[in-house]
DNA sequence: TTGTATGCGTTATCAG
DNA sequence: CTGATAACGCATACAA
């Protein structure tokens, strides 16, 4: 069975080839082609079920009307939540979504970059892993399109749609004191990425604030020992039970480790011990207690990452600019 | 800033563009070209920081070494998972994978396979939506490279990675039953599919043959308002509580809105009622009680479908093979 | 050992 | 109103 393209078309007809393209773009405003031979065309695309190459036109254009996503785990619901909204709205636009996965690991970012800028995509939205300040310099140099997403680079200028983690974080954290409790706990993961370092600051600010703020207050875990690291965090607390009264876990990740080991060794979450964490989960909606959580507006940052990203493509905005969404703590 | 093409480096070296490219494609096997060019050819290559084109080369070669993936819902963990996996086989093999959501939806998965046509994909990895028998069949006319994961249709002649849905629902109502719990209910989607049929019938089958069986027994709720559907089941269930001693969720998502109504209602899970499910989920790890799931072999089903559909495209095996791989329930 | 010519499917330019 | 032609970047058969 021949591949059906505009050639084919074109000599089933007897027009030539470009007349075909005219038609079937729409670029047929000013009666540049008839009435009858349109409607012709129209037909006969149909009937052949012409479906158009999209890289060859890609080739003729020069852009492929293509973004790459670039998240650390597709597997894991934040970003695939932010994936499925990107694609949508890509959609809408017109372009397709072509998701790659880093395992937080910098090499494999890199060679994602450099695997996306070969399937030409037009541009790039990441979330950038631990260290990749160096590899998004590269690409800015490059002047391809790119926008960051949920981690940013303050010291680089490059477009990027985080949240108000100190704030958020600042927020919530004096609300717990607040509400009693005075010797909480903020676990977080052992790295120096921007957005948890916020995190993290605005919740020693506000302890620190409250006049409540010591060292120990803060704790840290490894991302590739998550499980391991977490036991024995939890249980080293637990040990100076009568210091902590509640714990902040830092990330959706993080929260279900943590979670987990507190349940397992017992303890009455919210009775025994108040916990609050990032992001919803199916997980947390189970329990009989409630726990606050911060929901990230994972929707809109999806649609700004994309808008501020096509506006750079098509050329409408190419000045870099930075979004804080708010997130908002759910009780 | 000028696009390096093979032109460039070409123009630069004062030699033809065949030459470089044979050379960076390394088909330079019987001294084709000197040494030393090759040499010099490579190394200017790096310096320019040579990105092959690959929608230039996909359309000379009439290949895009690209596959696309359908699911229903890219943010459900299990088909996150199975995409992640699938991505990870497909790097190594040297494909890109595009991912598209059908939402459940007919429509969205027609647009998704036009379009995904007309960006070139060598082949296609489907998790049908209800319905899509006529679909499948003429993606199988058409001659394109498809297999389908997870569901299948088995009147179709189509490549397929399924699990043994039956035997491992009939096995762990056995287990059920013997166990004491002479009162069970299957709680499964409204929907006529053959992976969710088979594993009603593996339910149903184990309950007659143990002399159980009662329509009342099975319940169905809907993809659409799962939510509520479910609250209405439960309760009814509770209606008849000398009735239920144990309900087996047919999948991960109705497993959490099922456990979600139980607990809400203050019962005791696998004490005042027996709970069995579908998929492991974070979720699940948290509680206190162990809930016994079914565990879908989901990197094997990744992996073999991506040798089956590469084995289609690259002709090595045109045979269309059905696969029914080994899915165990973990107490 | 290397270069030239051709074509993949498309669109844009220019010539009828 | 329509057709011919060139070009996008690349790989390959064929020449030299």
């Amino acid at each position: 069975m021949e591949k059906v393209s505009l050639k084919v078309i074109a000599r089933e007809l007897g027009v030539s080839a470009a007349t075909v393209s005219l038609v079937l773009n729409g670029k047929n405003k000013n009666g540049r082609v008839s009435e009858e031979m349109s409607q012709k065309i129209i037909d006969k695309a149909a009937e052949l079920n012409y479906i158009p190459n999209s890289l060859a036109k890609g080739l003729k254009m020069g852009h492929s009307k293509s973004i790459g996503l670039i998240v650390a785990d597709i597997s894991n619901v934040f970003f695939g939540t932010l994936a499925l909204h990107i694609q949508n709205y890509a959609e809408k636009e017109g372009y397709t979504v072509i998701i790659g996965n880093t395992n937080e690991k910098l090499e494999e970012m890199e060679k994602m970059i450099t695997f996306l800028n070969s399937r030409q995509v037009d541009g790039l939205i990441i979330t950038p892993a631990e260290g990749s300040e160096v590899l998004i310099g590269s690409i800015l140099e490059s002047k391809k399109p790119v926008v960051l997403v949920d981690r940013g680079f303050p010291e680089l200028n490059v477009s990027s749609v985080l949240i108000n983690n100190y704030e958020v974080c600042y927020h919530s954290t004096r609300l717990l004191i607040n509400k009693g409790y005075k010797k909480p706990v903020f676990i977080t993961y052992k790295q120096d990425q921007f957005h948890t370092n916020e995190r993290k600051r605005g919740f020693v600010e506000a302890m620190k604030d409250a006049g409540l703020f010591n060292p120990y207050h803060v704790k840290e875990v490894s991302y590739q020992c998550l499980e391991k690291d977490m036991e024995k965090a939890i249980s080293q607390l637990l040990k100076y039970k009568r210091k902590v009264d509640a714990i902040f876990f830092a990330t959706n990740t993080i929260s279900m480790a943590g979670v987990k080991s507190l349940l397992k060794r017992g303890l009455l979450i919210q009775k025994d011990i108040q916990v609050m964490c990032f992001d919803e989960t199916d997980a947390m909606n189970l329990f009989p207690f409630k726990v606050p959580f911060i929901k990230q507006p994972i929707e809109e940052m999806a649609k700004r990452s994309l808008e501020l990203l096509i506006g750079q493509i098509e050329n409408k905005d190419i000045k870099p600019r930075k979004l804080f969404l708010e997130a908002k703590l759910i009780n």
